[in-house]
RNA sequence: GGAGGAUUAGCUCAGUUGGGAGAGCACCUGCCUUACAAGCAGGGGGGCGCAGGUUCAAGUCCUGCAUCCUCCA
């Protein structure tokens, strides 16, 4: 037994509702996937925030738009587990650990790797209650007892296993490459950490001069601290310009270096002079041609951007500080030719920001080509994976086709450290997932993995994998959808693609749904820097969860950025208030009606009958776009349902008979109001969880809690074409009344009289049957209905199908006004003619368009003749 | 250079198999009607970026162009 009375306040406050909700979720279990053979298993994986520091609205929206799914999906019936976890992140994790130790005043060499550790772990923990406790805030159903994280042993068992497993294939080697270097973190990056920016720069024109003659040859660099590492100069084979010069010798200026001119068909004739320098050590496609050349590699640089003893006099500068100074000096021995002012791209590390060197380093790559081969593959096949919207299966596409070889490997501390040792005496490497028995007498890499060799695994190593046994694995694998933004197609959903094709043979996941960035009012992204970002526990204390999640969710299309507006959340908090006087008003009027007591089976009234048509059609679209991860235009629907339907003329109507004597018609309506809110807080129940908890246990209900409650079904049974129809004339009817009201200034306020001729019988009849709700929402003192009645002089008057009203407001009728008004009224069914008449007597029309399309034109072309006739009738009548 | 997105009311955006242009906010008018004045009722406001094409029919499909924004090289 419930209490039944009504306890809700006349003003929505969510952090009332909200309160100690998601506790009673959990002590319900409600979120722990049930395991259960019977029902049909749906399972979704987080996309795991790092454990850096909170969430911003970013994982908000991220995670509102799966717990929607998940929580239909739950309520449908199936077998749901939605799997919640976090990311150690590498880079940026230890970049603030690091960050940490220099305001205590030390650093992690100092500290050491194993103490360094130990913070980074405390600051995990931090982090990570942080987070947990912001997905509670956010509503968000996920199963804490599967909760992982990519340190868990169980995670690094797995990463161990594809390492070892790749190298063993060969898809993993180790080399000594130009890679891209990131100088601030002293860490290698892989090409998708590296972001490219327009710079403007300058281009330097040098002078080298030939060896044993007068002449030079012209090179021209953006880069001119990376001379001291050349070991040739390159022009094309067909470059008639320097044909002579092909195999003579330079002297590197500044350095004295002999170094020999080779002829490579990579040189751009066009480009400067058409002869450039080669810095093997410095420059991916001068690593080629050094290759081809078999030219020396001179490293010039340290890991930390200084120069190193090769740069000779220019050992310990900033590598920006040595350009410079290598432009004087060129200068004053007269090599300089020019500077040019020139705009080109730069790469920078996406984490800090660094300009990236590339460096010639010893690293682990894991070679791509057959991975992406075969996830090129699976998407041509039947299994391949969906992606929504469909065009980012493009943007995959042509990466995966396009790729180029991995390097994992990063030095840093914070990661899955590589599982390779190397013999202290004959450098033999060893790759296991142990150390080597004689372990002493080997060293294992310092180096730790790419935070994304991980990640890549998330979907599969954190249901057990790899043990294929593991009943989640066995159940829950591969997941049914993945969620997640677009700027991350590259980083993770295709190295989990990759990944999951060639160690589990499957494909992570059925759906991928892209979503895009949010944005600030003004369309820029949020930054620290800009400091415009908003948190999303800010909006949740202002507005409420509910609001947040249905802002988010409905804001825009599935593909498109979203812009943050408070106007816009605000209004969201007005649907919410709505929904909430709605309910209070349900509830004020159900008395000690139980939910055994809801019976449909009564004498139902026009507006009981439309009401469950509209709502058969909200659920049947809800469902729909939810399914299709519609959820803006989901959102909408139920908005216009609860809000233009449910509200604005249900529950209106409901009143008469609430407020009558007539018991029966009373308990029916009582059903319908119980009923349709039941359902509707079910259909809202994913978008806004707490407020539909909260009304649902208010109201009359069967069962522990909506989150577990069944979802909607059509039921055809209630459906009923003919209470639209009837329900439409009705409201076109007390629509026009009101607006003739409007146009006199006559308030509701103020009875008057009115009078319908119908067209027929049958109108009339249904109109008498609707009486009183005329009566009620046009105010009426007398209400004449028939079909065929002594028209008044003075009236005003309105045109609906199959019925004309009049409105004699003696005193009140401006005669001039009535007329214009009334021409205005023919001139639209005039135009409303035409067209349709247009329509019809287009030949091609009426024999090639669909038989019922054109049926529906010739029943407006009658529909629109008779109230383009009937107002033209008053009109003169008026005149006359 | 290549790919993609955007361009619809004053602002922010919907418009999903091509079949009469919509919402929220803002604006104007009138109402404290016993669920809600953060509400109710009524109203104004749009050459759907431009130019072609396909079609009986184009905001929607095709081509080109313009402007803005992303991504890749």
């Amino acid at each position: 037994m419930s209490d039944k009375k009504v306890t809700l306040p006349s003003k929505y406050n969510p952090n009332e509702v909200e309160a100690g909700r998601y506790q009673f979720w959990l002590e319900g279990k409600f979120f722990e996937a049930p395991n259960d053979p019977k029902k049909e298993p749906y399972s979704i994986v987080i996309p795991p925030p790092n454990v850096t520091g909170r969430l911003h609205l970013g994982h908000a929206w991220d995670t509102t738009m799966q717990d929607t799914i998940i929580r239909m999906k739950r309520m449908q019936g199936y077998d749901v587990l939605w799997l919640p976890g976090m990311d150690h992140a590498g880079i940026a994790t230890q970049a603030k650990v690091e960050g940490e130790l220099k305001k205590m005043g030390t650093n992690r060499y100092e500290l050491g790797r194993e103490k360094f550790l130990e913070k980074s772990w405390e600051w995990k923990e931090e982090y990570a209650s942080f987070i947990r406790s912001q997905w509670e805030k956010l509503g968000l159903s996920v199963d804490y007892s599967r909760e992982r994280f990519t340190l868990d042993e169980g995670l690094s068992d797995a990463v161990k296993e594809v390492f070892v497993k790749l190298y063993e294939k060969g898809l993993i080697y180790r080399g000594e490459y130009i890679i891209n270097w990131d100088p601030q973190t002293k860490t290698a990056l892989s090409d998708i950490e590296v972001i490219h920016e327009e710079v403007e720069g300058k281009f330097y024109h040098f002078k080298y001069p030939i060896k044993d003659s007068d002449e030079f040859i012209e090179i021209a660099t953006t880069r001119p601290e990376t001379m001291l590492g050349d070991t040739a100069v390159a022009v094309h084979p067909d470059d008639e310009r320097y044909q002579h010069l092909i195999g003579k010798t330079v002297i590197l200026p500044l350095v004295g270096r002999e170094i020999e001119i080779v002829a490579d068909d990579y040189v751009d004739m066009e480009l400067g002079s058409g002869a450039v320098k080669i810095t093997p050590a410095h420059d991916p496609n001068d690593f080629e041609i050094g290759n081809r050349h078999n030219l020396e590699r001179v490293l010039v640089m340290n890991e930390d951007g200084t120069m190193n003893e090769n740069a000779g006099k220019y050992e310990g500068m900033d590598r920006f500080e040595c350009r410079e100074q290598i432009v004087k000096d060129l200068e004053e021995i007269g090599a300089l030719l020019k500077i040019e002012e020139r705009v080109h791209q730069v790469g920078h590390s996406e984490r800090s920001g660094a300009v990236v060197e590339p460096y010639l380093s010893t690293q682990w790559f894991v070679k791509m080509k057959p991975l992406a081969d075969a996830a090129v593959a699976l998407q041509e096949s039947d299994d391949k994976v969906n992606f929504f919207p469909e065009r980012f299966e493009r943007t995959y596409l042509h990466w995966m086709e396009n790729i180029r070889d991995w390097v994992i490997s990063r030095q840093l501390w914070w990661g899955h450290r590589i599982p390779a040792w190397y013999h202290k005496e004959t450098g033999e490497i060893y790759v296991g997932r142990e150390a080597p028995r004689d372990h002493e007498n080997w060293e294992q890499d310092e180096d730790v993995l790419d935070t994304w060799f991980s990640s890549a695994l998330w979907p599969f190593s954190t249901m057990g994998w790899p043990d294929t046994e593991a009943a989640d694995f066995k159940r829950y694998f591969p997941t049914k959808a993945l969620v997640t933004g677009y700027d991350i197609i590259f980083f993770w959903v295709a190295r989990m693609i990759f990944q999951s094709k060639e160690f589990t043979g499957e494909k992570p996941f059925e759906d991928v749904l892209i979503h895009g960035l949010i944005r600030d009012a003004e369309g820029r992204k949020m930054s620290k820097s800009l400091g415009n970002g908003v948190d999303p526990m800010d909006v949740i204390d202002k507005y409420g969860a509910d609001s947040l999640r249905y802002f988010l969710l409905t804001g825009s299309t599935p593909g498109q950025d979203l812009r943050f507006h408070w106007e816009k959340v605000e209004s969201t908090w007005n649907f919410a208030n709505k929904i909430w006087n709605a309910s209070r008003f349900v509830l004020m009027n159900l008395e000690d009606f139980n939910y055994d007591d809801i019976d449909l089976s009564g004498d139902l009234s026009v507006a009981d009958k439309w009401i469950l048509t509209r709502l058969n059609e909200t659920i049947d679209q809800v469902t729909k776009n939810t399914d299709k991860y519609e959820f803006g235009e989901a959102g909408r629907q139920l908005y216009n349902f609860i809000w233009d339907e449910f509200c604005d003329w249900y529950i209106e109507m409901a009143k008469l008979p609430l407020y009558s004597d007539d018991a029966a018609k009373k308990k029916t309506t009582q059903s319908v109001l119980a009923y349709v809110l039941d359902q509707t807080m079910r259909l809202l129940h994913p978008f806004m969880p707490f407020i539909t908890e909260e009304i649902w246990q208010q109201l009359p209900h069967a069962g522990e809690s909506i989150t577990i409650a069944s979802w909607p079904q059509v039921k055809q049974e209630l459906h009923d074409e003919l209470a639209v129809k009837e329900m439409s004339r009705l409201m076109a009817i007390i629509k026009s009344v009101r607006n003739i009201r409007a146009e006199v200034d006559t308030p509701m306020s103020k009875k008057i009289n009115m009078l319908i001729e119908a067209e027929n019988e049958q109108i009339v009849s249904e109109l008498e049957r609707n009486r009183a709700y005329v009566e009620r929402f046009c105010n009426t003192e007398k209400l004449e209905i028939a079909a065929k009645l002594q028209v008044p002089d003075k009236a005003m008057t309105a045109v609906v199908t199959g019925a004309e009203i009049f409105l004699p407001l003696e005193g009140l009728i401006d005669i001039d006004k009535e007329l214009e008004r009334l021409e205005k009224e023919l001139e639209k069914w005039t135009q409303e003619v035409d067209r349709v008449k247009k329509k019809l007597s287009n030949e091609g029309f009426v024999s090639k368009a669909p038989e019922a399309l054109v049926e529906s034109e010739r029943q407006k072309e009658r529909d629109y003749l008779e109230k383009q006739a009937k107002v033209k009738a008053r009109l003169e009548e008026l005149k006359g």
